[in-house]
DNA sequence: GTGGCGATGTATCGGGCCGATACATCGTGC
DNA sequence: GCACGATGTATCGGCCCGATACATCGCCAC
């Protein structure tokens, strides 16, 4: 999950590890709220290691080096196996993709992914949330006497954001089949242009069988 | 987090590890959806070996054993000391208290929380939420050109959902103040009496045995 | 009657991810 | 000159997960 995460940022530019987990930070905002650095530090070693990511240490090609460069900050940048390795993960759509984060992550790089393997995801996703949400149902209905009143309203708390959910994910499929991207949301002033910086940068770039 | 719950349904009642993970799932709902046997298993070994829990192999006791026994489910009891530590970690809250799992299982464990101890896991848990939502407003003021629109509709709908949070905490937080137990829900028909089966079981005293 | 089959039940293993911790460097203020 | 907070890299122990491998029970079909 991270590693779909961490090669979708350094294609957009090549990145030190404190500042992918900023980036990391604000793209996945609620889903994955900081990275931690336990995690950071080996999956990059990991993601080298395999070849997907190289090291451009202090790529400081602009203006003269601002630091003594003793021992620096590692520039990672991602590699043309990174690139491919990434376009695969964005295709494929395991059980893993449905559950919060995943999915999370996988919509974060929406606007790189294809139309047909948005939809295939955002109703992996209302699958799993409607699962979700009917067992919840069934408890409420079933053993609502052998539960005391706490339990009680988090069931119901749980049962509300998961039919939000819902309502929320058939909107976005709505909108996916009628072609138009999100962004049109009721609530919002919407001064940005619905489609922003890059919509579809990649027409129809899944490799695979299209399926 | 798992300890607490784990102990927390042993002093229901004495159960095998199979119940245990059923039972899990209903009480926590969304929190968790269900835990994972390499999960369940090593953390009973664990609660085993530090006293809190200990085995009753194959308690039928009431019955005569229906099956040949050999070596069959291995039922487990809270002990003494598991009491006292389940006590001990209800009312103790550290950071990880506020964040969801954390949150989700002491909450789903509130009946046996005393007001004060309730009121302290609600309120850093509304301050917990009100960050992240302040994060999130953050990031769609500041940085909404610089994201794309799928990003943004994920920050727009993870900030709904900390609003929304916000709001439930605060009436929550309101009723126990005010003495009421939660379950007056607005938006229910609300067939069960809001004071189903134990709504406050303990007035005033906290931890130590409370039968 | 036996053979498959799904539910029940216990257990391990590799690996992802986390929090805590320890460093080292830079810019700034005092 | 030096303390201090921001930036920055890295490791360690530990929780938890998914996959997997068992073994038994009740039941129905053939």
């Amino acid at each position: 999950m991270l590693e779909l995460a961490i090669l979708g940022l350094l294609q957009e530019s090549p990145m030190h590890g404190y500042e992918l987990r900023k980036e990391l930070a604000t793209k996945l905002g609620t889903i994955r709220a900081a990275i931690s650095y336990g995690t950071l530090y080996p999956t990059l070693k990991r993601l080298q290691t395999a070849g997907w990511i190289g090291e451009a240490e202090s790529a400081d090609s602009e203006i003269i080096p601002p630091l003594t460069s003793k021992r620096g900050r590692v520039v990672y940048k991602i590699t043309a196996e990174g690139k491919e390795r990434f376009a695969e993960l964005l295709a494929q759509a395991g059980p893993e993709t449905y559950d919060d984060a995943g999915f999370g992550v996988h919509f974060a790089f929406f606007s790189r992914t294809d139309r047909a393997t948005r939809l295939r995801i955002l109703e992996g996703r209302r699958r799993r949330i409607e699962e979700r949400r009917e067992g919840l149902r069934e408890v409420l209905a079933r053993a609502s006497d052998r539960l005391d009143a706490y339990t009680l309203e988090l069931q119901r708390h749980g049962l509300d954001a998961c039919e939000r959910e819902v309502r929320w994910l058939e909107e976005l499929i709505t909108n996916e089949r009628s072609g138009k991207s999100p962004a049109t949301a009721t609530n919002l002033k919407t001064g940005t242009s619905p489609a922003g910086e890059t919509p579809l940068e990649h027409p129809g770039p899944h490799q695979d069988r299209p399926q």
